[in-house]
RNA sequence: GGAUCCGUAGCGAAAUUGGUUAUCGCGCCUCCCUGUCACGGAGGAGAUUGCCGGUUCGAGUCCGGUCGGGUCCGCCA
């Protein structure tokens, strides 16, 4: 070893010894006659000093610039009376440097990493990642993720379960998210794709007997990133288990989602069922309520619906979303009145974003109701409405009056919105739940009356074959369920159809015929004939969970070589054009 | 694909209504300094204001385009 110690762990009592410490120059106090370097690893910070005495290293240690790679060895001494710095954990020692070994010099850099200073734009620290790494915030991360993945590990390891690595070279799967494709070079014309998700994988594994798999499982798919939405790669902590319904999934996950935050975060799990347990809200209710299926529940701001109410009224743009088979729903929002015009109108465009056409509100101010709509409702009806949602003075109520999903949407995006305007987004809560009972089928965004999935086909009917074949579609809900925390998707995971004949009968209602099937997904379904236990999962994704546990503001934080928003390595300038060689070697020509 | 914000020395920022030589802090270089720890002091270098074009006597500032980046919608579990 280049060093006895490491920068974060020498004090008093090392006082005498002789130490080798390693690392890089971090700060440089030239005094002179004396020269204080702070020397900087991964474990913190060590003074050594240099006096000119020892005339041999003095001129090399003149020469010491920022974020040189040295080696000092010498004697700890105690520092004199009054010098210590509190600041850091090594500060009531230094060391006196006797030899001094340059390892490496380094340019300025690109940007600055002491203390104190602003942080560069993240494309320069994403071209320098391995310089901004050595930042103590990145090391942290870096290691509480190592820390977090252990945890979770360890739990599922302590009950039985297996980690199991699935082929990353896998097949395109023609549900969900754009494909990263692979070409083959020994079948011409032909294509891997990396998985989106370990999904057939893992469900052939149960039906494989391996009762409890987990997996951190990287998965890849092709679409624009956002700030919780890494490009490219993601991890999830795929997990599976045979002979359990979603209960017994629940009953696995609360506990380890509870320690993780517990561990990983500052937050105080608020919301938790007076058992101790998840909330859990059906997809419906979710929609309704707070306008989401990832609801942040950290705070209240409850949606009413208000169809009845205002069904007949002289409004045009209530009753005629009623009569066309639409809903009115109704956001009273406290101290909402002060929300200035341009606040509204901003308002009005995030409700807009969501497909609503307008978004009507009543504010009610002192002495004064300021409303474009009070005039067509008329103030009985108003007044009505304000009774319904127990305002008072100062707040403000917001209508969406549409087909049932876009006013539940709008009015969500606006509530969200009306909570960060707030400051409602408590960041010292972890408020977990379930949402339950999504609904196997919807109508097709792309062809109206036609059926589709509405989220994953793999998943359970409730009530099995027999509500395939009796209810009507849209009625039929899912063994499916997702974890959210503070607003954000945490898992997503169902109890899934091992029966190839519900399977076979959930296909044909989305409109595939058996053949269709068989292409598809032949080896899933062939598998299913060959006795497939019933088996259900999830698959939480880590780093958004560990982004939201930590209060980070991107997602890119998490990882240790990131991608930026467009997809690019910045620092490996991927992704680069390939040779002339090798595209020949796999058949494939630029157009 | 769409919306929106941003782009000024290596880094972070400033520059009234368009007006002289583009300012400040940090960093960098040289010199001085034996107890600093965001050391201090003196001096210095460093900019085609992302790029192209336009309006104007005059553009960092206004207009059009383009490139790059952030966030959001679409998309995505």
């Amino acid at each position: 070893m280049l060093r006895t110690h490491t920068c974060g762990e020498l004090n008093k009592s090392h006082t005498g010894q002789k130490v080798s410490l390693t690392g890089w120059v971090h700060h440089r106090r030239d005094h002179g006659g004396i020269i204080f370097i702070d020397l900087r690893d991964r474990y913190g910070l060590t003074q050594i000093k240099f006096d000119p005495s020892k005339k041999d290293i003095w001129e090399d240690a003149d020469k010491l610039r920022n974020e040189w790679v040295v080696r000092a060895t010498g004697l700890v001494v105690s520092r004199p009376e009054n010098t210590a710095n509190e600041k850091i954990g090594t500060g009531e020692i230094e060391v006196e440097v006797e030899e001094l070994e340059i390892l490496n010099k380094s340019k300025t850099l690109p940007f600055e990493l002491k203390e104190n200073t602003e942080e560069a734009n993240e494309a320069l620290r994403l071209k320098y990642r391995f310089i901004d790494l050595r930042r103590p915030e990145l090391q942290r991360l870096l290691k509480l993720k190592d820390e977090y993945m252990q945890c979770m590990r360890n739990y599922l390891h302590e009950r039985g379960f297996t980690e199991i690595q699935t082929p990353i070279l896998a097949n395109s799967s023609p549900e969900g998210a754009r494909d990263f494709l692979v070409p083959s070079r020994l079948h011409p014309g032909k294509f891997y794709a990396l998985p989106q998700a370990p999904q057939q994988f893992k469900q052939l594994l149960m039906v494989g007997g391996v009762d409890k798999y987990f997996q951190i499982a990287p998965c890849f798919r092709d679409e624009d990133p956002r700030m919780d939405r890494h490009y490219g790669e993601f991890y999830q902590l795929d997990m599976e288990m045979s002979f359990v319904t979603q209960e017994d999934v629940f009953e696995i996950m609360e506990p380890l989602m509870i320690e993780l935050t517990e561990k990983f975060s500052n937050k105080k799990i608020t919301n938790l069922e007076e058992n101790g347990r998840f909330k859990r809200l059906p997809w419906k209710e979710a929609l309704t309520r707070y306008g989401s299926d990832k609801p942040d529940l950290r705070f209240d701001l409850e949606i009413k619906p208000v169809t009845e109410l205002v069904k007949d009224c002289g409004f045009g743009v209530f009753s005629q979303a009623v009569q066309n088979g639409g809903v009115v729903h109704a956001l009273k929002v406290e101290k909402g009145s002060e929300f200035t015009r341009k606040e509204i109108d901003n308002l009005t465009e995030t409700a807009k974003a969501k497909e609503a056409k307008g978004l009507a509100y009543i504010s009610i101010k002192e002495n004064e109701i300021s409303s474009p709509i009070v005039k067509f409702l008329g103030d009985e009806l108003t007044a009505k409405l304000i009774k319904e949602l127990n305002a008072k003075t100062g707040d403000i109520i917001f209508f969406a009056a549409d087909e049932w999903k876009i006013a539940c949407l709008s009015l969500g995006a606006v509530r969200n919105e009306c909570a960060n305007m707030l400051g409602l987004k408590d960041n010292t809560k972890a408020a977990w739940c379930w949402i339950v009972d999504f609904p196997m089928y919807s109508y097709s965004e792309i062809e109206p009356e036609k059926i589709d999935f509405e989220h994953n086909p793999f998943s359970m009917p409730q009530g099995g074959l027999q509500s395939l074949i009796e209810k009507d579609p849209l009625d039929i809900l899912a063994f499916q369920y997702d974890l959210v925390l503070n607003g954000f998707e945490a898992s997503s995971g169902a109890i899934r159809n091992h029966d190839p004949e519900i399977m076979y009968k959930a296909f044909e209602i989305a409109g595939y015929s058996k053949e269709e099937v068989d292409a598809q997904f032949g080896a899933l379904i062939r598998a299913f004939e060959f006795g497939a236990p019933p088996h259900g999962g999830n698959a939480p994704g880590i780093d958004r969970i560990l982004m939201v546990l930590s209060d980070l503001d991107s997602i890119r934080d998490i990882y240790a070589f990131p991608k930026d928003g467009k997809g690019k390595d910045l620092m490996m300038d991927s992704p680069s054009e390939v040779t002339e060689k090798q595209l020949k070697e796999l058949n494939i020509k630029i157009k």
